[in-house]
DNA sequence: ATTAGCACTACCCCCTAATGAGTGCTAATA
DNA sequence: TATTAGCACTCATTAGGGGGTAGTGCTAAT
């Protein structure tokens, strides 16, 4: 409220743009409050900050930061406690991912490529990483199947009216179902429609896979023949996406312990998030549009259940796609440095892992 | 207490056996706290109880009781709790599962079957609904690789050295893996290879199938048979257990939610076991070993982890074969009555489920 | 523009007293 | 002899009150 005035002037930061002192302070009550989870008082920050300023000429930037929207305070005489906008204005100071130091470098290191697990396995492997390191709840969506190529189907009859399709991805995902027929076809008939449609189709995205078969521009001409026809029908129901789009989650439980969070109530929301998925998942698919670290803090969700935390999310990719993203659920005061470190990291390690063992 | 001497003579229930009114009134300070999940003192009893006791009369009921081990007082003043040694006596006095109530049987469906879904599938389904339904965490174990019987090997060359082996079990449980070789084959070797596996062992169990192998019984004569070689030694790497028994687990969260847990540390060393599963995996193993459904009460628990939890579980089949077992991890002064029910219930309609869409 | 000083606010902690649910024991009762 | 009423006692929980404290906003002095 300092020097308010009906019209407003003079006032040192009426411009809406924050001096270099102000910033300073900011930045100074954010990272102190990351670290206490506590409100900020002006004779604490005095104390900790780099510039020697009294607690008065702090409370006196402190009431203007709170008018201009990044402090609240929970009542009239506790400290300061930033807002979301504070947090935004804090990640946007800060400069690139700052690196890792190497003792947490050697712990993000994924073993499974040796052990010949698939893309799941390895995916399961680095969000649970994740949550270890970070201490939060960590998710990764699965390759989305409409990017990936294919490498190779293959039918299986399992019996009289079921065969047993696998899709294998050049990004080394492996998918089964089974899908349902009312003719039977010997193995020998489903091995020459699989022949025929690996040699279709490898190195085609599934979404263009299902484009043409739905279209049946595969080959008009011979639309009579027989195998082709089979093909068509087969193929249109093997590429039918089935899961839309998975993620995996590891780490909920870390969130409850957290001190960050005082009231488990305030989890619940987020919890809900987690089992309805979709809007994780949303975030999830927003970040594979750009390379880098995102970062979605609290009020700037969609979802209102996710409305009390923040997510800092990173895709992954091999070497031709980018695959989907692996993120960290936390509080709004989190260590925003170090972990948009380390998801960076890791996602850079998880890349580099799945493209070691893609299949092309 | 009461009528304490010291050879202890003639005390009403010192032959150790309780007679039937103190069963009574145990049962209905187990029922009341179960529901209430405070103290229970004799003043409260006295009134809820069926027969027509005064609270003087249930105190020296309740004093006997305590100390014979069924009840204890957080403190001097306070009422009474049962002990997991109530509890055991408790259920044992249940009779078998009373039916569930038609309106829950209606919820407890799986729908997966019809969209094809593989029995992972199917028991992610039924793992979350017997979370939600019970509103404590569930477990299931996937079904053991060496009890199921083969269906199916394919063998897929995916690059030089990398195989892709998918095998497929009667209880439709699909598999698939990588294997690392050191010469390159072509796909037709390897068909050929997959067809003489297919041959040899289909119906047999994984568990025979290793041993056979691994003894190279796989007919001596023809050991210098080029395919055979390549056979056994493919064979080899393809049986090897990878995962050694997994499990599903859901609804963890409930538990962090639970009002029995007043304080959340009681919940930290649960979460720690679901974390390393080894503990709960040997219970659900325990469990398939015998039909029906099985209670393990706190303090019965071998892993100290679990000691302040108690599981009930039913084990789920399809045909032939005990496949693994669904369960719940509740609190010890959970609702035996109604969730075993529920988890009864659901093993049922799950081995249904399986049966139906199993093979064979 | 900065800071020292001061009045003021509201939470937090500690103490106390009152409440109340519960017990064990004893003596009266059926 | 088994049951019950009565009573003294225990101890957790709650409410209320005061002192301490960390914080603020404002004003006046530097």
């Amino acid at each position: 409220m300092r020097k308010k005035k009906g019209t407003g002037k003079k006032g040192v930061l009426e411009n809406l743009v924050l001096n270099e002192r102000a910033q300073l302070v900011l930045q100074s009550i954010i990272e102190n409050y990351i670290q206490s989870s506590e409100p900020i008082g002006s004779r604490t920050l005095s104390k900790s900050i780099a510039a020697t300023l009294s607690p008065a000429t702090i409370r006196n930037i402190m009431s203007d930061l709170a008018e201009l929207g990044y402090l609240i305070q929970t009542h009239t005489s506790a400290g300061r406690v930033p807002t979301d906008k504070a947090y935004r204005f804090y990640v946007n100071s800060l400069s690139n991912p700052t690196s890792v130091p190497e003792q947490i470098k050697q712990k993000i290191s994924l073993t499974s490529t040796e052990q010949g697990l698939q893309v799941e396995g390895i995916l399961a492997e680095a969000v649970r990483l994740l949550a270890d390191l970070t201490k939060f709840a960590c998710v990764v969506s699965t390759p989305k199947a409409s990017v990936s190529r294919l490498q190779r189907i293959e039918l299986i009859k399992i019996s009289e009216d079921r065969i047993l399709v696998i899709l294998v991805t050049k990004a080394g995902v492996v998918r089964d179902k089974i899908i349902f027929v009312k003719e039977s076809h010997s193995q020998e008939f489903l091995n020459s429609v699989a022949a025929f449609l690996n040699d279709e189709f490898e190195d085609h995205s599934m979404q263009e896979i299902r484009e043409q078969i739905h279209q049946s521009l595969v080959d008009d001409r011979n639309r009579y023949h027989d195998l082709l026809a089979h093909a068509v029908r087969l193929g249109k129901k093997a590429f039918e996406l089935n899961n839309p789009g998975e993620m995996l989650i590891d780490g909920q439980m870390n969130l409850l312990l957290d001190s960050h969070f005082h009231e488990q109530s305030s989890v619940r929301p987020i919890i809900d998030a987690f089992d309805q998925k979709n809007a994780i998942l949303k975030i999830l698919d927003d970040s594979m549009k750009h390379k880098g670290v995102h970062i979605f803090i609290g009020i700037e969700n969609d979802s209102k259940q996710l409305q009390g935390c923040s997510l800092i999310t990173a895709s992954y990719h091999n070497k031709q796609n980018v695959l989907g993203s692996i993120g960290v659920v936390g509080p709004t005061s989190m260590d925003y440095k170090s972990i948009i470190s380390m998801v960076d990291y890791t996602a850079k390690i998880l890349s580099k892992t799945i493209t070691e063992q893609s299949y092309d």
